[in-house]
DNA sequence: CAAATTCTGGAATGGATGTTTCAGATAGTT
DNA sequence: AACTATCTGAAACATCCATTCCAGAATTTG
């Protein structure tokens, strides 16, 4: 019938995403957007939609990237406890080695209040890290690697808990090593 | 010579402040302020002067509030361990009552990467939050009212690192007991 | 190849943005 | 009371904003 799309959507949102990573909600304007992406604002509009929506794409994309990255870093290790450091150290190298701080926790912050869109999809991202965690943690106290408590749901979000307050720590202070003594006593308080 | 400035500085950017803890730094505009203020732009600006700097007045006009009452209700406590108690209760307190979260945790996350001048407050203000409850610490190591770790300037990252956390946790759950559940957990970790 | 359909680029839209201007009101000083 | 410096309010400013329009290009199907 007629021609199609002539642009990639998924890279072009992934190119959307991270002018969003940088400079928040509403820090971009839809100049930025359309200069990251490559592409008129009209194609843009025809396609994905408004600024809005291209932003729920965004995050979206983010969320389900880092979902799958969890799995798969997860999946080989045996040991449940190990698994929980594994995640807790990559988090830490996460953290203090990528450019930008985590684009949810930025999000949650600056508009996750107030949009009620939004805050469902950080909700379920959340919702997902503390389901792997937690069926990590409940087998990790059944086979006793964890005996420091018995309350799986209170450790799991005791333990995501911390990487809000490293992304904080690390924007302000650059500071590496603090972080790591951080999660090193962490890891130390579950192995108990 | 001539009239006098008709509005009290002080309030105005108090008002100020509380339309950016609402609305963030680039979700507020000009009209927001001067509105909340009640005052005209042309005043605004033969005064405090622009909107970043009306911003770094009211951060500053936070967190200078913030450090005084901190000092006001650990002083009449005596033993360092239940100071330290006090101050993770009362921010669990502000976090669960309080309708806007953390301004300047908001801000670091918002604006601190990229405004040198905003960065330097924010770190000021965490940096005087962790002498006063190192301070704590130290003491109650010393006392021997805990003994998890003799590493006060970890410990104290450690605890102060909670917070910016269960803000994140309540603006996506609104779950108070989850948060209150963390807390106990913390506190029963430390008194060790 | 022709027809039909849909995409693209650039310009245009109306409204919002941060900031400035200026005439007139105001109050401290003499 | 008069003078004068400075503040105030309303309007104006240029620029930027998100979004829409439309003519023409491009591509698929018959």
């Amino acid at each position: 019938m007629a021609r199609n799309v002539e642009f990639d959507e998924q890279l072009a949102v992934s190119k959307a995403m991270d002018v969003f990573w940088k400079k928040g909600y509403n820090g971009t304007t839809m100049r930025d957007l359309t200069e990251a992406m490559g592409i008129n604002s009209s194609s843009l509009y025809n396609t994905i939609g408004d600024k809005h929506e291209l932003f729920i794409r965004s995050i979206k994309h983010y969320t389900e990237t880092r979902m799958k990255e969890a799995l798969k870093q997860l999946e080989p290790i045996k040991s449940p406890l190990k698994a929980i450091e594994k995640f807790i150290q990559s988090s830490v190298y996460v953290i203090t080695n990528e450019p930008n701080s985590c684009l949810a926790i930025k999000t949650t912050f600056e508009v996750a209040a107030t949009d009620e869109q939004v805050q469902k999809i950080i909700k379920a991202d959340n919702d997902f890290t503390y389901n792997l965690l937690n069926g990590l943690v409940e087998k990790a106290i059944q086979k006793g690697e964890i005996t420091v408590s018995q309350d799986s749901a209170m450790l799991t979000d005791y333990i995501i808990n911390h990487f809000s307050g490293w992304h904080e720590f690390f924007i302000i202070h650059k500071d590496k090593n603090r972080i790591k003594n951080m999660a090193s006593f962490l890891i130390k308080q579950i192995n108990q």
